[in-house]
DNA sequence: CTTGGAATGTCAACAAGGCTGACATAAATT
DNA sequence: AATTTATGTCAGCCTTGTTGACATTCCAAG
């Protein structure tokens, strides 16, 4: 087009300019701090840390999932996973099963106990993300969403679609 | 108001439903992980951590900082902030002067060198997120930074906003 | 002017939680 | 029977958070 550098077409696209995307890339840095912030502050009372809350989170999102599966969605490595789901069974907050259908698999569930701690911890998180989905309002609330699937990565947005459906 | 629960009140607050708000906790999560991917592995590769490029953003978004203001937004104790500088400076991506006005301050500049990776990285950052901006749309920038913004701890948003006055 | 406290930065040691590599075991698959 | 797959474990490394101890510098009260 031959405008395509006029003023119309800034003004369309401001949104797209550096200064704009440095501002989302801060507001995405300080915000995750306060989406975190009072997990942290639970878990930090009873020795854990955000490795155990992800642990968590996915095993009550879908119980009975396998070892492999989490390790998969959390993207780290199985050694590193091993260790916080020890501590996490040995606590009694989670029970692994040995698999049925293969019983080289572990299905992971959630103790009484760890649904107790999964409560605690994601209604904080609810919490603190309710009141900003309110504050902001619906029209708000899609736009982050939109925004926020246009930057995962496309494993990442598998895992997430994943779940979006069999819980739509 | 009487009908608060009734099906027009459902309607208009679907997005505050515990299910609604447990996808923007997952979409938080899985897009976090896509937002920083790009310069983790750049920073991997000369051995630098997530830690450095927190450093070096914000070093370079308001030259001659000094330790405590950083110390203040990326909240974490002199010490380890003090780890992550001292590489930086020892291998010539920062600089530190003695104050001027208070000797004991230490005012943070980037070298040309220290700038150079801080556009690499900031070059690779940026072209997710222009992407991500660009498929949203407009409309849906705003409304993921009006979210963004209501999420953020309140001394967090401080040093969001002043950065976004200095820089209108 | 001196002295005590506050602010600032550095050094040392430790912990959490990532990572790799090597290896064991059991079960499924070919 | 041999191979592959899923899981667990041990050992060791790195980054990046934490505390504690301490040096330097500034400022303000006496």
């Amino acid at each position: 087009m031959a405008e395509s550098a006029g003023p119309a077409a800034d003004e369309t696209l401001l949104f797209l300019t550096d200064d704009q995307i440095r501002k989302g890339i801060e507001a995405m840095f300080f915000a995750y701090r306060g989406f975190t912030a009072d997990p942290d502050r639970i878990l930090a009372d009873q020795g854990y840390g955000r490795a155990h809350h992800r642990a968590i989170h996915f095993i009550n999102r879908s119980p009975g999932t396998t070892v492999n599966n989490l390790l998969a969605i959390l993207g780290v490595t199985k050694q590193s996973l091993n260790r916080v789901l020890r501590t996490l069974i040995d606590d009694g907050l989670v029970r692994s099963e040995v698999g049925t259908r293969d019983r080289r698999e572990r299905n992971l569930y959630l103790t009484e106990a760890g649904a107790a701690l999964e409560r605690e911890l994601s209604t904080a998180q609810r919490d603190r993300m309710r009141a900003a989905f309110r504050q902001a309002g619906p029209e708000a609330v899609a736009g982050f969403r939109r925004v926020l699937e246009a930057m995962m990565d496309g494993d990442m947005r598998r895992h997430y679609m994943r779940f979006r459906e069999s819980e739509s």
